[in-house]
DNA sequence: AGAATAGTGTCTCTAAGACAGTATATA
DNA sequence: TATATACTGTCTTAGAGACACTATTCT
């Protein structure tokens, strides 16, 4: 019983990579506009990684589990109250904090456009792919790989390829989704993040059974409106 | 930085759920042998929870990662050496130990019969499920929900669907396979383990882009001899 | 009318499932 | 020859993808 308390053991941090969408400004408003993943990321105040680009994240306190502890810590350094979380995988090498054995608990994490609007635009950075190689940018700033701490651009990695995953076998993408949209609206969220085009036609049989129809119409748009949809629960 | 030795955090613990085959003896050496999913577990010797059934497991040492604490716990308590583990999930409620706040990394872990066979059968129990409730036995006892310890009950029914739903899209079910096998047996293995019949004709087409052709055969079965086949890489 | 997007109808191809049949070993 | 399992052929149906088409709003 007692041998347990003296056991030198890891500490434990829980990290998340929250994805949002961001539409682009486009020139004409008669145009459809682009629309973009983007993650949320902070640059570290504090060695280690001071200046690198990271998830953000922190020690769990003791009796508080890590989706608690997420939510507490995206508060703080996002004023962001609530977002979807899923426990994403437990990252645990030795070396991968420079300063202790410490373990994170990484979660993906997913919000609407419109939740996501409320917070500083800054720390949102748009994902494009090339080659397999991720890259990020906002309006004021590229970066990349070697500009992350510990091993965050791998998580991030990981957290794409689970995100693409479950779009195509679950419901998961109403968490990126606001209220209301439009089946176009779903098709180039679909799109972008798996970066594959599909035929309007196919894309509608395909989510059929995902949406709900209702009364609601998009307006003023310059062109046809769109029927609006909503969660099939 | 010294913020962090200060930090009370969780104890960081490692379960793993074993999963192999066993074929049950036939009276008639002519009958085909019953394939069923089976499970390593063992008896707790040590408060909390003495004597209830667990998982194999235990604490990391500093600087060991997940797996190797899996594998050296499984080779003290099972004489095993060698199985395929993937994670499944971290679980974390803070009061899942009764000791002090004690996460789990766990472990879905895979072994074909021949290896499993060398370890003592007493501790391999058989599954069976009964309106989504899950039933152990072995030869001597059986065993249910309330004879497990901590939350590993509820840890094995998470790797089970895991198990499930990766069989269908992946190839992970060669873990638990020998080298060479026929069609019936890997059809047995995926009908015992989804708890559902397919025919023949369908099964093969579905999984011949899994396996690889051999020359070799069976033999002395009292019928026609089967093709064995591989895993294809 | 022209621009822009919304939405539909239909053909083909592939894969899953149902089902009936043939093949080949041993006792 | 009987038994037991191994293996194949084919019909139907459901869904994915390609592609051409129609519909509706605003300027």
């Amino acid at each position: 019983m007692d041998t347990i308390y003296t056991y030198p053991h890891p500490y434990v941090c829980t990290d998340a990579t929250v994805f949002t969408l961001k539409t682009q400004d486009t020139t004409s408003y008669r145009k459809l506009p682009k629309t973009k993943l983007a993650i949320l990321l902070y640059r570290r105040v504090e060695e280690p990684f001071k200046g690198k680009w990271c998830l953000p994240g922190g020690f769990l306190n003791i009796d508080e589990l890590p989706e608690e502890a997420i939510q507490r810590k995206l508060l703080e350094k996002a004023n962001l109250s609530k977002c979807y979380l899923e426990q994403l995988y437990t990252f645990c090498a030795p070396d991968r904090d420079p300063r202790a054995r410490i373990i994170s608990i990484t979660y993906l994490g997913l919000m609407s456009e419109n939740e996501g609007l409320k917070m500083p635009p800054e720390q949102w950075f748009e994902i494009t792919s090339t080659n397999g190689q991720l890259q990020f940018s906002n309006h004021q700033m590229n970066i990349s790989e070697l500009d992350f701490g510990f091993d965050h651009y791998h998580i991030i990695n990981i957290a794409l390829e689970r995100l693409r995953s479950k779009l195509v076998y679950s419901n998961i993408v109403h968490h990126l989704m606001p209220e209301y949209f439009t089946l176009t609206q779903l098709q180039s969220v679909y799109e972008t993040i798996l970066d594959k085009k599909e035929t309007a036609a196919n894309f509608r049989r395909k989510t059929a059974d995902l949406v709900q129809e209702t009364e609601l119409y998009t307006k003023d748009m310059g062109h046809r409106p769109a029927k609006l949809f909503t969660k099939r629960s």
